[in-house]
DNA sequence: AATGCTTTTTGTCATTTGACAAATGATTCT
DNA sequence: AGAATCATTTGTCAAATGACAAAAAGCATT
């Protein structure tokens, strides 16, 4: 919980009531390896918080194809936007990667809040906001560079995701085949 | 301006008064081909609004080879925005690759608004949070498919782009080269 | 029409990556 | 330890893409 608060209070000021009352409506608890948080085709209903573990977004191409969006690790908010905020049906799957132990927020908790704790609404936007802009400025130079390139890039936004997942996320989040990894790794070593 | 209005009121509701408010601070500008909006190394000053025309955004990769990541067309805003959010430095150029006819908000202006229209705020956050969500969706899939799809994919994103525009913007867009791209083109018709 | 200029297409060859199959390595369970 | 299962690496060949140069097409100006 003390990670939460921290967390919260990198995007704005509230007090100790305000944040008693945050704290209230967190539940803690464990997801484990290959449960999903949110799946698609349903509607996202919770907001998480990862404090141990990581998990990716994922969804199936035109062609079939297993496609990890991105990782979200440690110290992070989990939540489908998209799904949540307008209640459609999610076409992506969210799912723990390692185990995972979460602070879960219900969509009625969550929302009760923003009304409660008027600053809480600016905070979460600027949470918002930021991840989205971070999603951003990670995926777009994928597209640009060759796989080597990438793949160094991926050490750099996700040092402590590499060793504890397995590499054929870590390639369907690249856009290459497993082999090709493979062998990227090979060069680089 | 009309076109303004109508973007606004899609994602939330104001008074005449205060929709005059908004318009008396908009200044109506022609930005030319190959001008700049905003330049990487500047700081963000202005919030623009493309009445008519298209923009790029793009930046230099660690090769020296220029990138654009995004367009913008009609109807659509126009801002630097980690930049203009945070006043620091951006290392990217928002550039007209077309005639531009805009309204452009200086930041003191679009900041004034925003403290005196007090729903103004909720509204911009709704259009921002959007807007970045669309450019995850939009350049998200580009990483995992190959290129034949991706230009596919942006004649369906962009459909009022392609004849507008050098096939240069294009590729770097997608992350080829512009003889790949030539080649493509060739397959598909 | 002729001239320059830029954009787009083609051609050739080298390199990267994909597809698929097989081999190796790691992990879990009994 | 052995068997079963899953993850990773390697091998081979085909296809896609890049790099570079040259040709062709398009466009504006005269």
């Amino acid at each position: 919980m003390k990670e939460f608060i921290e967390y919260i209070l990198q995007f704005g000021n509230l007090n100790q009531q305000q944040l008693d009352l945050i704290s209230k409506k967190a539940t803690e608890r464990v997801l484990h390896k290959d449960e999903y948080f949110s799946e698609a085709g349903k509607i996202a209903q919770e907001v998480g918080f990862i404090l141990e573990g990581i998990i990716r977004v994922c969804y199936y191409n035109n062609k079939g194809e297993e496609i990890t969006k991105y990782f979200i690790d440690e110290n992070n908010l989990v939540v489908d936007l998209e799904s949540f905020d307008n209640d459609i049906c999610s076409n992506a799957y969210v799912q723990a990667i390692t185990d995972c132990k979460m602070l879960v927020f219900s969509k009625k908790d969550w929302k009760d809040l923003l009304d409660i704790i008027i600053p809480w609404e600016a905070i979460v936007n600027k949470i918002i906001s930021r991840a989205l802009r971070q999603k951003i400025e990670r995926r777009s130079p994928l597209v640009s560079e060759d796989a080597t390139t990438r793949y160094l890039m991926f050490l750099k936004i996700y040092p402590n995701v590499v060793n504890r997942i397995p590499l054929s996320y870590i390639a369907s989040y690249l856009g290459i085949t497993q082999s090709s990894l493979s062998r990227i790794r090979k060069n680089i070593h």
